[in-house]
RNA sequence: GGGCGUAUGGCUCAGUUGGUUAGAGCGCUAUCCUCACACGAUAGAGGUCGAUGGUUCGAGUCCAUCUACGCCCACCA
């Protein structure tokens, strides 16, 4: 008999048994409660990372549980092929930059790009045994999703939520394009505090410590703090900026850090987000002095042209001839960076679009309060992010792969012209309004823009809905029933799609949200590429199996980081391992066995014990899943197959199986290890659907008919083989094997090695009397005495 | 600075509404090649539950304070 169970073999072939049967299509006539998820579409890069492992196995775990509830799954699959990251993907792959080919060319490349390498893409979530309908894949960048975005967008400004407007805005000057206040990140970085002299209109001195000197051309004010002693005599006076000489008046203002510098700032336009408070506290005029493109501009007279850091290095040089700068020193500081590439981030009037909402916090926040949180904890980020939210939402971006943001301008009247639904999708810059302009005219300037990521994204419901054809069915889906995802974008992809929800239907997009963590290292560090600690999922796939690696991934619950951990996805190797042994032993037994129902009236009393067992088992198993909590019903599981049935049920009926009284005792045997073992398999099947499926597959498919193990449904506890009492009793008898155990341990003897006498110790001796003959058999023990 | 979370044997984690000797797996030690499985079995050693104080007849489990770590947000002149 083949001792180890070969996953590879086993992987491949139902994987490909699963895709050919179209396993998980979606059959809209399936009757039965619905339960949709809202999948996270996987932003298309290279690969998956184990991070993707570990969270969609969570889902898939949570999907297939309500597929063998008998609930009708919709769980769909989409990639996110939208904007900057694969602009930047295609830019790797095929070594060239979009500066180099243009527009158009760079557009068509991008979808060729996309093409060839999605199949690859999605083969890594086929791989970790994802049951998601993949015969319906969906992109956020095909024509379809275009429509339904640009639709989308059409509506908010119906209903005047969406506006364009110069103003100051999150800008990126390496990518070139407006961001949105999550897409920034914090990060320390090593810059020098200048102190530099300011003189007033009265002559007096003033001393101003800053980062920033390229930005003096852009001050226009100067704030100290109002309780500071110190200054009081400043408030209202007028100095004069060094090198550019543009006079500006001191404010005092509550924001001021007195204990920071000299306790006196001055206040660019704009050189970080107080100044833009400041800007419209105060009125102050807009001096800019930065470009687009990070470099300075004519206000900056001499030192125009210059990149940002170079002008900031000879603006220093410049004070320091004139022996302005007073003194210098190295300090550590955060600034806000482009989370994409790194770059420091610029606020810098710009034209962009917006989608108003930032009158509806109070709104958003009763959404959150009605939604179902797991865990529950989470809901406070949420809440956070929406009390703190200080700008709507800039949904432009100057990028050139993206959705198209679906306007004209009249060149004659600048009105903002729209298409008609029915011309959806389109790309302004290839395609014309249908008819004139009011005014007139038929010439027309297109929208070079294009949506935000988030902006399309924030549609995942709505896209996933358009899969299916029928509208009822539809109906059924939305709100989905779950959504799953990371808690690092609950402040993206969870607000946004919960407002955008609010904003067009008024309606939570989901009954319930699950959160997973983050895959930490093992020693509990986050992994990235730099750090060089990131694990490659398909090597630990190839080394453990998908079963293995799922195994150890549903060890995490939800929200909670966890490590990688090289020896879980081991036990989860040996689980494997010894589902397919076991059942292939207890499978031994039922060769020439035909199930029958009423052969569970012959049941004796290990036979009733087991099945009480599993009863409570599947009890707690069921209330565990059905919170989400599949960690804990993993280990229900477990304990049940590896402690009950292994190490006792098995041992126990050995003799009875081998060499069996009489045929009555043989056929309960037998009919207990057909429904246990189905009903072990059937527990586990979520979580290691392959090996499952091997040993259903094996023996039985032919008897249950269905054609998977991932098509039937999860054991019920049944009353007719339900024995609370026998419970206690069978306490004993464990106990009992026990302590003979123990004492062979302890004299090093064999399990098998015969006994003479053995003394046990009991809590009930006239209960335990009947299961004596039992025990000594087991054992090996002849006489056996109570004390 | 605001918020959230976590701290239980060497490691990874359970401990539900406070109640008798704090659990599991891995690792470790010893024994057993017991006719499904040595990726196995049996047994054993090992924690007083981050710290301090409090509530209570009784606290890992409630309260307060503190410490360490992680994360989110704000600041970052």
């Amino acid at each position: 008999m083949q001792k180890q169970y070969d996953f590879k073999k086993q992987e491949l072939k139902w994987r490909k048994f699963w895709e050919k049967e179209s396993l998980y299509k979606f059959n809209p006539k399936k009757s039965g409660k619905i339960f949709s998820i809202d999948t996270d579409p996987p932003t298309l890069s290279g690969k998956m990372h184990i991070g993707h492992v570990s969270s969609y196995t969570h889902e898939d775990i949570i999907a297939r549980y309500h597929r063998m509830k008998g609930e009708n799954v919709y769980f769909p699959f989409g990639v996110d092929c939208n904007g900057l990251p694969t602009e930047r993907l295609v830019e790797s792959i095929n070594k060239i930059t979009l500066f180099e080919i243009g527009r158009k060319k760079f557009i068509q490349l991008c979808q060729g790009t996309i093409k060839k390498v999605l199949p690859d893409f999605i083969a890594g979530w086929k791989r970790v045994g994802m049951s998601c309908d993949f015969s319906n894949v969906y992109s956020t960048i095909s024509q379809e999703v275009q429509k339904i975005s640009q639709e989308y967008f059409l509506e908010l400004f119906e209903q005047n939520r969406v506006y364009e407007k110069e103003s100051p805005t999150l800008f990126c000057p390496f990518c070139q394009t407006a961001i949105a206040q999550a897409e920034m990140e914090d990060k320390e970085k090593q810059t020098i505090f200048n102190d530099i002299e300011f003189k007033l209109e009265d002559g007096n001195k003033i001393i101003i410590a800053t980062t920033r000197p390229e930005l003096l051309a852009s001050c226009v004010a100067i704030f100290v703090h109002p309780k500071d002693a110190r200054y009081k005599n400043l408030i209202g006076k007028t100095a004069i900026v060094p090198i550019f000489g543009q006079k500006v008046k001191i404010f005092s203002d509550e924001n001021v850090d007195k204990e920071k510098g000299t306790g006196i700032v001055m206040c660019c336009t704009f050189g970080d987000t107080t100044d833009l408070d400041w800007y419209f506290k105060y009125n102050l005029p807009l001096r800019v002095s930065i470009t687009k493109q990070g470099k300075l501009n004519d206000l900056a007279g001499e030192f125009k042209g210059l990149p940002i850091k170079v002008a900031r290095k000879m603006i220093i040089e410049r004070l320091k001839e004139k022996g302005l700068i007073k003194s210098q020193k190295n300090i550590n500081h955060s600034v806000n960076i482009h989370e994409r590439c790194g770059t420091e981030v610029e606020i810098i009037p710009t034209r962009q679009w917006f989608i108003k909402y930032l009158d509806l916090k109070e709104q958003f926040l009763k959404q959150s309060d009605k939604l179902n949180w797991y865990p529950k904890y989470m809901k406070i980020r949420l809440d956070n992010w929406i009390r703190g939210l200080r700008w709507d939402w800039c949904v432009s971006r100057q990028r050139y792969f993206g959705i198209p943001i679906p306007v004209w301008y009249c060149k004659k009247c600048s009105k903002i012209i729209l298409p008609s639904i029915k011309d959806l999708p389109v790309d302004p810059l290839h395609s014309k309004p249908s008819k004139k302009c009011s005014c007139g005219s038929n010439e027309f300037i297109p929208e070079t823009d294009v949506l935000d990521t988030w902006a399309t994204s924030s549609l995942s419901p709505q896209i996933a809905l358009s899969l299916v054809k029928d509208k009822k069915i539809r109906q059924k889906i939305f709100p989905t029933s779950l959504r799953p995802q990371a808690h690092d974008i609950i402040n993206f992809w969870l607000f946004y799609t919960l407002s955008r929800s609010y904003l067009h239907f008024k309606k939570l997009p989901w009954k319930d949200v699950f959160i997973s963590g983050h895959v930490l290292d093992s020693k509990g560090e986050k992994m990235s590429k730099s750090k060089g600690n990131a694990v490659d999922p398909e090597a630990i796939l190839e080394k453990y199996g998908t079963d293995a690696v799922r195994y150890w991934a549903s060890q995490a619950g939800m929200g909670d980081d966890f490590r990688f951990n090289e020896e879980e996805i081991q036990q989860g190797k040996r689980t494997a391992t010894k589902i397919w042994n076991a059942s292939q032993f207890a499978l031994m037994h039922l060769k020439n066995y035909s199930y029958k129902k009423t052969d569970g009236k012959l049941l004796e009393d290990e036979d009733k014990w087991i099945f009480t067992k599993l009863n409570q088992t599947i009890k707690e198993y069921t209330d565990r899943m059905d919170k989400y909590e599949y960690p804990r019903a993993k280990e229900i599981i477990d304990s049940f197959f590896w402690k009950d049935f292994c190490d006792n049920y098995l041992e126990i009926i050995k003799s009875r199986a081998y060499e069996p009284e009489n045929k009555n005792t043989l056929k309960a045997v037998q009919f207990t290890i057909y429904k246990v073992v189905l009903a072990i398999l059937k527990l586990y099947a979520p979580f290691m659907p392959f090996v499952t499926e091997e040993v259903y597959q094996g023996y039985f498919q032919k008897t249950e008919k269905t054609k998977s193990i991932h098509l039937t449904l999860l054991p019920v506890i049944e009353k007719e083989l339900n024995f609370p009492k026998i419970v206690p009793d069978f306490e004993l008898v464990i106990d009992a094997i026990s302590q003979i155990r123990k004492y062979k341990s302890e004299n090093r003897l064999s399990m098998k090695a015969e006994l003479e006498s053995v003394s046990i110790k009991t809590k009930d001796k006239q209960r335990i009397k009947k299961y004596l003959p039992l025990i000594s058999k087991l054992m090996s023990v002849k006489e056996i005495k109570l004390v």
